[in-house]
RNA sequence: GGCCCCAUGGUCUAGUGGUCUAGGACGCCUGGUUCUCAGCCAGGAGGACGGGGGUUCGAAUCCCCCUGGGGCUACCA
């Protein structure tokens, strides 16, 4: 049985890139008929933000990722929050000590920083551990602890040998012990470091597979070395390729807009970012780009997973999303455009019967020029008010030509006369009138335009019409009778 | 600096020794459709597969070196 976590640490709203990771575990789960966990990491209190936990669950179950095991859902190997899991670290941190694979070490952030800054005077290349406290006696170490000094507990690192394993997605890679330090184990507060906790619960919870980001290879020497100083088998471990901004660094908040909420508020579907996602670092092996979950479940191998670093780039989410909201019927297109219009203020938050019919017409005129669900509120706004911009250049451009003022007049008449203002009367009437001028479509066709929604691009000028309805086509061409002027 | 990872057009990626005068996608450009924009359709530009050595009858594909980029180097994850 495949069991897979994805352990974030509530140190913040997560990125995509945590996401994505989350994403790729549980489709190795999903593909495998594994289980999927969620574990907490908060075992920095120094970095703990409230709230980021809402956020990761909230970005997973957007998603639709849903996960067996963790917060909210429970399961045989809680509980999930490492926090409330700091007895069973202190123990084994304790039982490694006595067994002398650990040890209890006394030395302050002060005396650490003495140490670095000596060890950079005397022209070292690396700043490491002195393991000055590893050398203690018995009686030197029971003498501080009588006095009450805080301690940390190390791991007493191989001094000599190499320690290696074998990557799902890099290959056999290996590590020299002497190289790594005598890392912290247990914190002077009582919590462990991610390197003792996430070797522990990944054991206790019986984790086949680690899945996670490229920054944790360098960590392999310290969590293979604990896992053998433990006596436990460790598990498979698959390190994805790292993803980068376009600076090519790794991708954090410097980059701008990479929080996932940011994503689901700047409107992209569910669907279109789990495709996405899956394809940061992932591909089917053949020329297909558009997956539904269903395929990309079925399809996924860590054998497909590049090892080469990801530089995300929006552009082609964006044209992603797009195609996904193409593919959307207008009734869902309309669900999700809403909300936006709404809290644009272009909608009430209670919406009656006409309006919401209303609505319900206008949106879809622009469902293939969206690519987040946000472009709504610039792309319709004229249709909900009446004060929208006037782009000046059109008016100038148009207002200043000799057939305007018949032609306003003529339409004005003759729309008024109609009996059903719907796309093809309307367009019919108009046609009329462009003979009658014996002008060209466009030259009638494209100041109405701009009359009727202040713009020179937008949805078919008849359709518009028609959804505008009568009385505020005429309002807006009447109006539209003050911008003429002689040039 | 040390250790480790990576290296195919601007970006993502196919490619696992011959079928590659390197395929696809995004982006970009042109044309078509059309009342505009978008969409859709059809074309196009853009790579001497980072460089140098090998191995081989033959290398984008295997090996080595170099170069470049990145990650880690905390009582953070």
């Amino acid at each position: 049985m495949v069991r897979v976590r994805y352990a974030p640490s509530p140190t913040g709203s997560p990125h995509v890139g945590n996401i994505r990771t989350a994403l790729f575990n549980y489709v190795f789960a999903r593909h495998h008929g594994g289980k999927f966990i969620l574990r907490i990491e908060d075992t920095d209190r120094n970095r703990y933000v409230p709230g980021s936990e809402d956020d990761i669950k909230w970005s997973l179950r957007w998603l639709g990722i849903e996960w067996d095991e963790g917060p909210d859902v429970g399961g045989p190997y809680g509980p999930y929050h490492q926090s409330q899991r700091l007895a069973i670290y202190q123990e084994i941190a304790h039982r490694l000590v006595e067994e002398g694979k650990a040890y209890k070490c006394f030395c302050t952030p002060e005396d650490l920083e003495r140490m670095r800054e000596a060890q950079k005077a005397m022209g070292a290349a690396t700043t490491m551990y002195d393991r000055r406290c590893r050398r203690l006696t018995p009686e030197e170490v029971r003498a501080r602890e009588a006095a009450g000094l805080p301690y940390v507990i190390r791991f007493a690192m191989p001094l000599e040998g190499t320690i290696g394993y074998e990557d799902l997605i890099h290959g056999y890679t290996e590590f020299r012990n002497a190289l790594t330090d005598d890392f912290v184990m247990l914190k002077s507060d009582g919590y462990p470091t991610y390197h003792l906790a996430n070797i522990v619960d990944d054991h206790l919870m019986e984790i086949t597979h680690v899945i996670r980001g490229d920054e944790w290879i360098s960590s392999m020497p310290r969590h293979l070395n604990l896992y053998k100083a433990l006596g436990w088998e460790p598990p498979k471990f698959a390190h994805l390729p790292l993803l980068l901004g376009p600076d090519r660094q790794k991708l954090s908040k410097r980059h701008g807009h990479v929080q996932f909420v940011e994503f689901i508020k700047e409107g992209y579907l569910p669907d279109a970012m789990f495709n996405f996602l899956a394809l940061c670092g992932w591909n089917p092996g053949d020329d297909r780009e558009i997956l539904s979950r269903e395929e990309i479940i079925e399809l996924f191998s860590l054998e497909r997973v590049s090892d080469n670093p990801f530089v995300f780039h929006h552009d082609k989410l964006l044209w992603m999303n797009g195609v996904y909201i193409r593919r959307l019927s207008k009734e869902q297109l309309v669900e999700y455009c809403l909300p936006y219009l709404q809290e644009a203020g272009l909608l009430p938050k209670e919406l009656d019967e006409p309006t919401r019919a209303y609505a319900e017409r206008v949106i879809p005129l622009e469902q293939e020029k969206m690519k987040v669900l946000k472009d709504v509120v610039s792309l319709t706004d004229f249709f909900f008010r009446d004060d929208y911009p006037i782009d000046e250049a059109a008016v100038r451009k148009w207002y200043t030509q000799p057939h305007i003022p018949q032609m306003l007049e003529e339409l004005i008449r003759r729309y008024e006369a109609l009996e059903s203002f719907d796309a093809e009367s309307v367009e019919r009437v108009t046609r009329e009138v462009i003979a009658w001028l014996g002008v060209k479509g466009g030259e009638v066709i494209h100041p109405v335009r701009v009359a009727l929604s202040g713009r020179t691009t937008g949805p078919s000028l008849f359709e518009m019409m028609a959804v505008l309805g009568k009385e505020r086509v005429l309002k807006r061409l009447r109006r539209a009778q003050g911008w003429v002027r002689s040039s």
